[in-house]
DNA sequence: TTTTTTTTAATGGTTAAACCATTTAATTGC
DNA sequence: GCAATTAAATGGTTTAACCATTAAAAAAAA
């Protein structure tokens, strides 16, 4: 029914008050936290406890410390990297194969290249014609390091397309890692490489005839072929 | 192009070379670390520096750390904690709103219900039973905060049937972070209450019937009512 | 003997004071 | 003016001691 009532850790309670703090905007993005020698005094702490509670903060991505004269503890803007690491973590674990990862991304893609198709601006397109462009010259190249960046750069954009971080996030969460097995597993080839121009101009298309239903069902297709040859590859 | 080599931070030294050993399951779950005063030699380095390396391995939850004589650090199994700690960070600093959450929520859990549909045991179909029965005993004695509590459980029950720990940790933080909201603006009432019971009971029908598409279709219609109650609310 | 209480020892938590390394700004010398 | 040097502030690290918590061991009581 209740936890324990006081941790008995003084860097706990340091940490929830700066965190308070910057949650509450008391503390904007780019403020420079006093010098971590007077902290100790505000707090009435000592030095390690202080930097303890330093160390939890940054590890949250909440604060970023720089060394030097100007250097010390900066507020940072709150973004979903602490997410994707912890994400990793579980993946290299073991704990989330790269199976359950793809069979996610079948499920959510399409409904996420719906909602950007609903919400596409004229801007949006151009820039995924941009990148579409990119993604053939790099076919041209033969440069398929390149080729693979900017494939994830068009599925992560999509994510913003939807104009909803929570879709964004779990879009680059997903692609980050499924690129890092991609890389590792499958040689690329010509013939994958053709597949994926060729859906993205299809999807394209469909985003200019705001077709979000046709987008939809390429995407599905798409991830379905993807996660087939993975599965296939790694049971 | 490059990442400066070397942070010149000792504590990061440390905290790779453990999380490599647990990560390479060289040390399993279960297991506890040296004391300190141990590991401070072994890693050739002060207590403090050692310290701070715990306190960041503690926050990434790889290990957990208990006082006393048969305290230390003991390695954990890896879960989604983490990262729910992460994302309820981004919701607290408004980075995400509730909106963003339930308009995710809509178009994940349709996809969420069928597969569990599809993948469900007699013993899964049995334990929502349980919690159906357990949340219309709530309705009965007015008990609110415990028929939430309930709720909760049946969503996030429906992730772990789809035997996949993506679907499982994105259910569990959505619900977990949704139940924070609904608990603060939304007022219970009879009609919500029955709403959400005769929902469930359907649901549970089709899950019986191995009919995805039926108990996909309830779940969406659930969610899209609660979309509306909370988005008219909160604008 | 069994139970309760006390003691003990190992562990994490904290403090203090000093020194090292890095970085930028101020100073110096040309 | 410009380059080299110096100085000062900051985070990073070390050391040595003490405090607080916990569970096992020992002692006392029943």
């Amino acid at each position: 029914m209740f936890k324990r009532a006081k941790q008995s850790r003084v860097f706990q309670d340091v940490v929830e008050q700066i965190q308070d703090a910057i949650l509450s905007k008391k503390l904007a993005p780019g403020t420079r936290l006093p010098a971590e020698r007077d902290l100790k005094e505000m707090f009435n702490t000592s030095r390690g406890t202080l930097r303890e509670a330093l160390r939890v903060l940054e590890q949250k991505g909440l604060i970023e410390i720089k060394l030097g004269v100007t250097g010390g503890a900066i507020v940072k803007r709150i973004d979903t990297d602490p997410i994707m690491e912890s994400l990793a973590l579980l993946i290299r674990s073991g704990e989330v194969s790269l199976g359950h990862l793809s069979e996610f991304r079948i499920k959510i893609e399409s409904s996420l290249v719906e909602l950007a198709t609903e919400r596409a601006s004229s801007d949006d397109i151009q820039e995924m014609e941009r990148l579409l462009a990119k993604a053939r010259q790099c076919f041209d190249n033969q440069d398929w390091e390149t080729f693979l960046q900017t494939d994830e750069a068009m599925h992560t954009f999509i994510g913003t397309m939807t104009r909803n971080p929570v879709f964004q996030f779990v879009q680059k969460s997903i692609h980050e890692n499924i690129h890092r097995y991609y890389r590792d597993y499958l040689p690329m080839n010509h013939e994958r490489t053709l597949e994926n121009l060729n859906d993205f101009e299809k999807i394209i298309a469909a985003m200019k005839a705001k077709d979000g239903a046709a987008a939809s069902a390429i995407i599905a297709d798409h991830v379905r072929r993807f996660h087939e040859k993975m599965t296939g590859k790694n049971p």
